[in-house]
DNA sequence: AAAACGGTCAACCGCAAGCAA
DNA sequence: CTTGCTTGCGGTTGACCGTTT
């Protein structure tokens, strides 16, 4: 990590300040006259460790004032978060690091906050510019597209004739054909196949999986028979809020681990441990005992897309409702 | 030696959700 | 119900730095 030089940070903050470079542009955060943008100096730094020392996080939008900082609630928030906390862990991402932010993605898609809240000591930002400019790389060299964690060339799956103009237009063009999933299940295709989509605006995490009519019902046995009733709704996706608990009250420090995404990430965890996604077995058996043993667990197939295991399904599971929250 | 180039990552922005008034 | 405020998320930017030409 590049660590700014005291002098060339106070620098460019105060050139911006004084309303050169980028300070044209319109910054509604820190529009106020006098506030600093740019790299933290170490004398900032410490003032704002010290405050939050003190008083605790939260309150970012008294806490610049307050702490003695010409910066914008927002930035002292970021700073915080993305440096400054002794949580934050320094150096390489390892390779265990790398393959679980491997198999997240791929259950999560850019839910880059959810990934980190998975991996200890890492930030969001840290594991989104990592992915960005490592992993995504290193999947298309290997010839696998980093968004969808399918090979990348697929022909038949991409009319040529439509032009990719956007990420949206490109991730739907992915699509083979876009079905909506009603609250009854899983709809059936000509081929007597069913996709598991919940196709957020910008296309992530849909499923062509050749998930069967009747799965539905054996992955709730599947959820109820682990306690997690709500987890996951009849269009296959989680039901659960996944950022319930990062909408705090005042002066409340996120916990990550507590409310309800420590359902959501009990949940991750048996995805994560589940013995059955380690052991590849036969998914596709007719008769489903919620006290069956895991390897006929009707969400193998789901994990074992999440996790590279091959058994014919392709499936990412989509978090639909969490995304009619996350309307982006 | 220096200019050009490309990769990395801290920081910023816009937007949206949750909540209180 | 509406509005305003606070907070958090994901996408993007641009400064910095190492490598190549």
């Amino acid at each position: 990590m590049r660590k700014p030089t005291s002098s060339t940070a106070t620098a460019a903050a105060e050139a911006v300040a004084a309303g050169g470079g980028a300070a044209a542009k319109s910054t509604p955060c820190c529009i106020k006259v006098g506030l600093k943008r740019g790299p933290w100096t170490p004398e900032e730094d410490e003032l704002l460790a010290n405050y939050i020392k003190k008083e605790g996080e939260g309150r970012w939008r008294t806490l610049p004032k307050k702490a003695g900082l010409l910066r914008c609630g927002k930035s002292c928030r970021l700073r915080w978060m993305n440096y400054l906390r002794p949580s934050v862990k320094r150096g390489q991402i390892s390779p265990d690091e790398e393959d679980l932010i491997l198999r997240l993605h791929r259950l999560l898609g850019n839910r880059w906050s959810l990934i980190a809240g998975r991996i200890p000591g890492r930030t969001d930002n840290e594991i989104k510019n990592y992915w960005n400019t490592h992993l995504s790389k290193k999947l298309i060299s290997q010839g696998i597209d980093p968004r969808t964690h399918k090979p990348l060339i697929n022909p038949q799956s991409v009319d040529q004739s439509k032009p990719s103009s956007s990420k949206a237009n490109h991730l739907q063009e992915s699509l083979k054909e876009p079905i909506k999933i009603a609250s009854s299940g899983l709809e059936e295709t000509t081929s007597g196949s069913a996709h598991i989509i919940s196709n957020k605006e910008n296309g992530y995490f849909q499923s062509n999986s050749n998930a069967h009519l009747g799965d539905q019902y054996h992955t709730d046995h599947f959820i109820a028979s682990r306690g997690y009733t709500s987890l996951l709704n009849y269009d296959g996706s989680f039901g659960t809020d996944l950022r319930g608990n990062q909408r705090l009250g005042n002066g409340e420090a996120e916990d990550i681990n507590s409310g309800a995404t420590e359902d959501v990430f009990s949940f991750l965890n048996s995805l994560i441990n589940e013995e059955a996604f380690q052991q590849h077995q036969i998914f596709n058996e007719p008769n489903v005992n919620t006290s069956a043993p895991a390897s006929t667990d009707p969400l193998f197939p789901i994990a074992a897309a999440t996790f590279g295991l091959s058994t014919g399904w392709e499936s990412t599971l989509m978090p639909s409702a969490l995304d009619q929250n996350d309307s982006k």
